[in-house]
DNA sequence: CTTATAAGTAAGCGACGCTAACTTGGCAAG
DNA sequence: CTTGCCAAGTTAGCGTCGCTTACTTATAAG
């Protein structure tokens, strides 16, 4: 009991959490401060120097918990899959699973996302490869819209292959989202509405209305 | 004695052009070994110093053709956008103007020049603001695809909005350019054909558009 | 030939990623 | 309690990078 307290009198330098030599989970306070000089930097402006003096540490401190500045980013990006899984789970449950509002909400939660954490968002589609510690995770998120389409076509009697249609779905927003938050859009099209864009075109990439087969009067 | 003549010789070392004091027009030396570089190692990779290697020159010569390494970049996207637009442009002269073949084949034709050159690709749509070189380049590239949707459209008797239908078609083929580039179809959907999707696709978005009526979500 | 100047070099600054060697603080065993 | 181990920090330094300043040199004009 005493001893206890002593300890923890001891190291209050910043958040002590539970085990903790020198700083208290310097490894979390690292990854902490990184996530921070992403989202105010970009994902190149970010320097492993930086993350070290906002912990309050010297520079060579990282490395006796990552093998390198990569190690890190490879963590952020683990955590970043989990979050938008969680997420994206999170719309469709709310606008109802297996209908064309949840699915067009995955969408749209997909978009926030990117726009929410540029940074991140571009490491983990970006170029970062091999990094074992995200490995399978951006299957995780597919399956969820694959699952998604799945009871759709059931629910509406469509005999469609759902992965097929769940990657075409990902793809197209992911398109938006990449064009959105790298500011093409804006350059391109100023004044386009990505929701608006996103919730139209899904439907269609859904199979909810006929691909052009006799161009009648379609007209509203 | 021959050291004069060897410095001479080492001068001399790419091709001696037109207006050319000391090395012969360093300025398209040290795009030419940036592009080579940017191909090689990614985007990132990349430094000034060893394009200056390859070019045979110090690493402050570069300074007094351009401002900063941005402005080589800079330079490099803008010639990115030139040969996009003309490779497109080719594509689909090919297959025929206005018809879903062609604007199928612009498609395509926007992906392999993703894949051809991915490292090149990234910087023209990744975050690379306000290069001014380039300002207007991608309009240009999106307003051939608004121009041939539009021609479609009106060979079919649709009238439908040729850029909305542009954008959507741009949204989707740029996912999966990106997606097949940054190699995450073959991490998440190993043995998908990218050219099959595009080719599925495009039809799908060239359709008739009856007025979808977007699901109401709020954009936050 | 002289000279102005464009186009290169040499040297150096600060910052970065990373390493090696040393020091310190908390833990457990004797 | 003392001892000693070792994880988790530090200090110092290497090589590289982007970029700047000050210099030198080649070329074209008068």
């Amino acid at each position: 009991m005493a001893q206890a307290e002593k300890q923890r009198e001891k190291k209050r330098t910043v958040v002590r959490s539970k085990k903790s030599f020198h700083h208290g989970d310097l490894r979390e306070a690292l990854i902490a401060a990184t996530r921070e000089l992403l989202i105010e930097h970009g994902p190149d402006g970010f320097t492993l120097a930086d993350a070290c003096r906002r912990a309050g540490v010297t520079t060579a401190a990282p490395y006796k918990h990552f093998r390198d500045k990569q190690e890190i980013l490879e963590e952020i990006v683990a955590r970043g899959f989990d979050q938008l899984r969680e997420q994206n789970a999170r719309a469709v449950a709310e606008k109802g699973s297996g209908t064309l509002e949840g699915i067009t909400a995955m969408g749209i939660s997909y978009l926030k996302f990117a726009v929410a954490q540029p940074a991140i968002f571009r490491l983990m589609f970006g170029e970062l490869k091999k990094s074992s510690k995200a490995d399978g995770k951006g299957e995780d998120c597919l399956k969820n819209v694959v699952e998604e389409v799945a009871q759709y076509c059931r629910k509406n009697g469509h005999t469609a292959d759902a992965q097929q249609i769940a990657v075409r779905l990902w793809t197209f927003v992911h398109g938006a989202s990449s064009l959105e938050l790298d500011g093409d859009y804006e350059r391109v099209v100023p004044g386009l509405d990505v929701y608006s864009l996103i919730a139209d075109v899904t439907p269609r990439l859904l199979g909810a209305t006929p691909p052009v087969r006799a161009p009648r009067n379609k007209k509203a």
